[in-house]
Parts: structure tokens; C-alpha cells; sequence
DNA sequence: GCCTCAAACGTTATGTTATTACATTCTTCG
DNA sequence: CGAAGAATGTAATAACATAACGTTTGAGGC
């Protein structure tokens, strides 16, 4: 299994940080869209952390860089970035986090483990998909679906057993 | 179908609401818990509406017919239904709904309708359960899931082709 | 190059959702 | 009855999010 696509396994953090904002850059470009200095910074925050923060955590950072000191900031740049898939938001969490998987088209589903907060973002199938057979019983036309578990991750299983 | 199983559709409400609330009754005696008036009236509450109500919501009806009117009063209440799945908290809405399947052990699907509000709770085939996929190639112990939605409902659909 | 316009940004103010903490009352059960 | 735990009420505050408005920036047409 690749290490980053789920986040409880350790991996080489060093690059995938430059190497997702590069495909950032490369997909704004693509797109058409400004991946903005505080939209750069914000994103990169995400990925620096690793983890799901709140609006107000990365709003902190980005003030302490001279950016903007009012939610609004992060709220704009956080928004940018789950509109156009760098980012999520974990609703359960009130929180974001930097995708896993950009570029792709996905429907995430996301792994919280209740123990060490981590979280993690986990590929669905889609030809096994729930989703389009709920679609298909309820004559819904599903637009964006999210999935968001609670748990406990391989890592923190292991420690409690111990 | 059955109507109730997918909210999309007219049903006969007028009995749902008192047997829901007997079922309740029923299920929190046999279990040892308190099903007190506030427990009961907010259950009632989230019945009535058939929809999703923000705790503020429930609280203001809950102030007027003499119960507390600070927010604990409503979260307490809305705290112990989802814990003993009477109700659900909808992450995307910030808001509750009754349960629509009370008894039986589910992870339950919703369908947020964009353009009417409406909430539906789908069941899930547990067979084909995408989670459990996730769980066994994760190593990951799922204790609760939620899986969220956002689209056109058939009836809002139905009208925009019109 | 320069003008125009829409997008992005910054800030103030406010709205909405949720929790902490603590005193009081009710229930259960020995 | 009396102790212990559960449930309730209230005050205060924390955490999350958006509306509204003016200013700046920069992309694209001329």
C-alpha cells in the first residue's frame, strides 16, 4: 500500500509537501485559477501540519506571516482550496485538511482516529460505489457526498493492546 | 418503497409521530433509560418538523413550553437521542433529525436536498459495505460513520425539468 | 503602455453553534 | 431515610462562521 494514501503509516514527509504545492501551482495554471500567496501559504500549512486544523489555527499562522487577521482570510483561502480539491474539510471536526489526493476526481472518505486525532484519507472504490446505488433506489442526483468515520487507527490499537 | 424509508415522499404522518414516541418509550425501558420530558419533547419536536432542526431551533420551542432556555438544555437533550440513535446529527447542517429507523442497528445515509432542505435518511445494504472494506485494508476500527450527501431531490428535480 | 473591470484582500461588526462550570433537583436503591 | 449518581437550570464564555463595505491588485482589451 502507497504510505500516502493513508495517513496512519509513517512516510517521506520531506517531499511531499514541495511536490504538492508544485502540483498545485501546476493545476491553478492549468485551470486558470490564482493560487494566491495566502492560498499558497494556507495550503501548504495544511500539508505542513499533516493533520486537520481549524480555520482559526491556520487564520493564527497566516496573520503571524502578515497576512490578513480576520477569519474572513482563512475562511477565503480555505474555501479556494476545498472548491477546487487541494483541500477538505472534516465536517465532524469543524476542521481542514490538505488532500491526499489532488487531481484526482474522488469522493474521500476520511478516517478519524478518536485516540491521537489524526486523520486520515481513505481512496473509496468507486465501481463498488454505495453512492450511486443509494442514487439509483432514491432518484437522488448526488452532487458531493462526504464520508467520515470514527475510530481507532492501526498505530493507536497496537499501543492500547499493549 | 416504503415511504418512510426515504423522506422524499408524502406519507401518512399523522400516526408516525405518537408511535415513534411509543417506540421510544418502549425502547429506553427496556434499555434503563430515562426517556425524561425534555428527552421526550425534543424527540417530538424533531418529529414534528420532519426536517432538520438546528439545536437553537429546539431550544427556542423548548424555552416557550417552560423548559430551560439556555443552550445545555437543547444540546443535553439532542446529546442523548443521537447517543441512543433516536436522532442523528447531520455534520454538513450543523443540525438533528429524528431517527427514521429506530431499533434497528444501522449506519445510516443521508440525502440532503440543496434546493428544498429536505433530509432523507437511506438505509445502507450492510453487505455491501464500503466501510468495512475501508476498515479491512485500513486496519482501522470504525466505531461510528456518517455518510453525507448534498443533491436535487426526484421532487425538486421533477419541478426544475418542468 | 494604460485603462477598465472583476477578483482578491483587509477590516469591522455580527451572527451562529457549542461547551465549561457550578448550583440545584430528582431518582434509584441499599 | 439517606447516599450517590443522574438529570436539570443558569451564567458565562468559547469556538466557528459570515455579511457588508472599502481598497488593492492584476489580467485582458484597446
Amino acid at each position: 500500500m502507497d504510505p500516502n494514501t493513508v495517513g496512519f503509516t509513517k512516510h517521506d514527509h520531506s517531499h511531499c509537501i514541495s511536490d504538492a504545492i508544485t502540483a498545485a501551482d501546476r493545476m491553478c495554471r492549468d485551470a486558470g485559477l490564482q493560487l494566491t500567496p495566502v492560498r499558497k501559504r494556507a495550503l501548504s500549512i495544511l500539508l505542513e501540519e499533516h493533520r486537520a486544523l481549524g480555520a482559526y489555527d491556520v487564520l493564527a499562522r497566516l496573520s503571524e506571516e502578515g497576512f490578513g487577521a480576520q477569519p474572513p482570510v482563512a475562511y477565503r483561502a480555505l474555501d479556494f482550496l476545498t472548491k477546487h480539491g487541494l483541500a477538505h474539510k472534516i465536517e465532524r471536526l469543524n476542521a481542514f485538511i490538505a488532500c491526499a489526493h489532488p487531481n484526482e476526481l474522488h469522493t474521500p472518505a476520511f478516517l478519524i482516529c478518536t485516540t491521537c486525532h489524526a486523520v486520515a484519507e481513505a481512496e473509496t472504490d468507486p465501481s463498488h460505489s454505495l453512492l450511486s446505488q443509494i442514487a439509483e433506489t432514491t432518484g437522488f442526483t448526488i452532487a458531493r457526498a462526504v464520508l467520515e468515520a470514527e475510530g481507532t487507527c492501526p498505530n493507536c490499537r497496537e499501543k492500547s493492546a499493549a
